[in-house]
DNA sequence: TCTGGGGTCCTAGGACCC
DNA sequence: TCTGGGGTCCTAGGACCC
């Protein structure tokens, strides 16, 4: 039985999640925007004809969205995150393995589906998650993972096929191939496009015949198993269990600049709170904390000023007290006082790296009755702000997040449906 | 004039992804 | 006025060790 595996997304998913919830946006343009409403991050292909390019800024395309009837909405990541949970559930009924790629893809695999039955079963597949979740999906199928990238790429551009592209048959792989833009490779970036065409290659199946030797050469092991990959031999494994996550990082700019230290002190220690969320969710600790915060590259005419500091702690944690008194001490020890004119900080974030599981990093002895008083306080704080909301319990430290004039903007942001009784929708009969 | 060799670990930076 | 956030992997080069 030859490996086969599916690679299937939602199209458009932010802006098709919007859709599911408000019937009028169907056949309309819709965008969605980042944090902070900045730019353009999902649009339809109604928007998309309108000549919305991904990565936009708002601003730019504010009046042009007016006068063309485009809906924009704010990020919904709450709504979006729980719409990509029920899409997952949906496969999981019809492939034993599903790895879980982003928000809005996933593999699957199909080894155990025979050969000719593959296309109808992803057919199927797209029926029933857009019956029971509303969202529009493509799928495509291939021997290995950036073949089955790729013919979701051709899934999605080439309307004749109905949403589904098998490249695990050699005659469609040989086809389409030589049709499709190796810019649309998998792991094919600006750098490595320009190094490619250097050397001549235009299409996929270019690539697929290159040497592997000089393009290792080029553009590292990364490049050479981008070749294996498209000759149908898989470099990428098939990971169905979540690796634990390695690094974590909370970072925000502000939707106005900071130019006083309390206010500074205060965005890094909410993120700071938050990051103490992620951490404790996964069972993670961290014994270091970096902070850094600087100004904006789009403010022409000042100097830029960055600034990054690494903070240890005496053992690693993930209590969100000791996590924000180490980010401040971050903050003291860097910051500068104002000149005149002020800096203007546009950004903060606190990173970490080298994330432990909790429990095998246990000290014993010191810190241990810290630890005793941290541990249920941090678990109480959580529980309040699942029932009631994040941000119904923080450190005072924290501030009032809501209220704070430097914390980010969702002004357009529709309802979070399905996660908040009160946000449901609301149906007249 | 000649100036070991190999291994590990760490970090910074590049590239890419969604 | 207004330009996102959060990840992963790979390599080169330096420090250090025997």
């Amino acid at each position: 039985m030859t490996r086969a595996v599916a690679l299937i997304d939602g199209n458009s998913f932010y802006c098709s999640c919007e859709r599911v919830f408000d019937p009028k946006l169907d056949r309309v343009p819709v965008v969605v925007l980042s944090n902070n409403d900045g730019c353009a991050i999902a649009r339809t292909s109604e928007a998309k004809a309108l000549g919305i390019k991904m990565g936009t800024p708002y601003f730019q395309i504010r009046e042009m969205c007016r006068s063309q009837g485009v809906r924009v909405f704010s990020s919904n990541y709450t709504l979006y995150g729980d719409m990509s949970r029920r899409t997952n559930e949906v496969y999981r009924g019809f492939a034993p393995r599903v790895e879980i790629y982003s928000i809005d893809e996933s593999f699957l695999d199909l080894s155990d589906v025979r050969e000719g039955e593959r296309v109808e079963l992803a057919r199927d597949l797209r029926a029933t998650v857009r019956a029971w979740t509303g969202i529009p999906t493509c799928v495509g199928i291939g021997p290995t993972k950036t073949l089955a990238k790729l013919a979701n790429h051709i899934a999605k551009s080439v309307p004749e096929l109905g949403g589904v592209c098998d490249l695990t048959d050699d005659a469609a792989s040989a086809y389409w191939l030589c049709r499709v833009h190796v810019g649309e490779v998998w792991g094919i970036g600006r750098a490595s496009l320009a190094k490619l065409e250097a050397m001549g290659v235009d299409s996929v199946a270019d690539l697929r015949d290159l040497d592997p030797r000089p393009v290792r050469k080029a553009m590292t092991v990364v490049g050479e198993r981008l070749i294996y990959e498209l000759r149908g031999l898989p470099c990428l494994p098939f990971e169905a269990l979540p690796a634990t996550r390695k690094g974590c990082a909370v970072t925000r700019s502000f939707s106005s600049r900071i130019t006083d230290r309390a206010r500074l002190e205060e965005a890094v220690s909410a993120h700071c709170t938050r990051l103490g969320e992620k951490l404790r969710r996964e069972g993670l600790g961290t014994d270091h904390v970096t902070v850094f915060y600087h100004t904006s590259e789009h403010d022409r005419g000042e100097p830029m000023r960055s600034i990054s500091t690494t903070v240890r702690l005496p053992e690693a944690s993930n209590d969100t007290l000791t996590l924000i008194k180490a980010a401040r001490h971050g903050v003291a020890r860097t910051w500068l006082d104002q000149r005149d004119p002020p800096w203007r900080y546009s950004k903060a974030g606190v990173i970490t790296v080298d994330l432990v599981p909790l429990a095998m990093s246990q000290r014993a002895l010191i810190g241990q009755l810290d630890r005793e008083r941290s541990g249920p306080l941090m678990a109480a704080m959580d529980a309040c702000n699942a029932r009631f909301g994040r941000g119904a319990v923080v450190p005072a430290r924290a501030g009032l997040v809501a209220k704070r004039d430097w914390s980010t903007k969702f002004e357009m942001r529709s309802p979070r449906y399905t996660t908040q009784v009160g946000e449901l929708p609301v149906a007249v009969a």
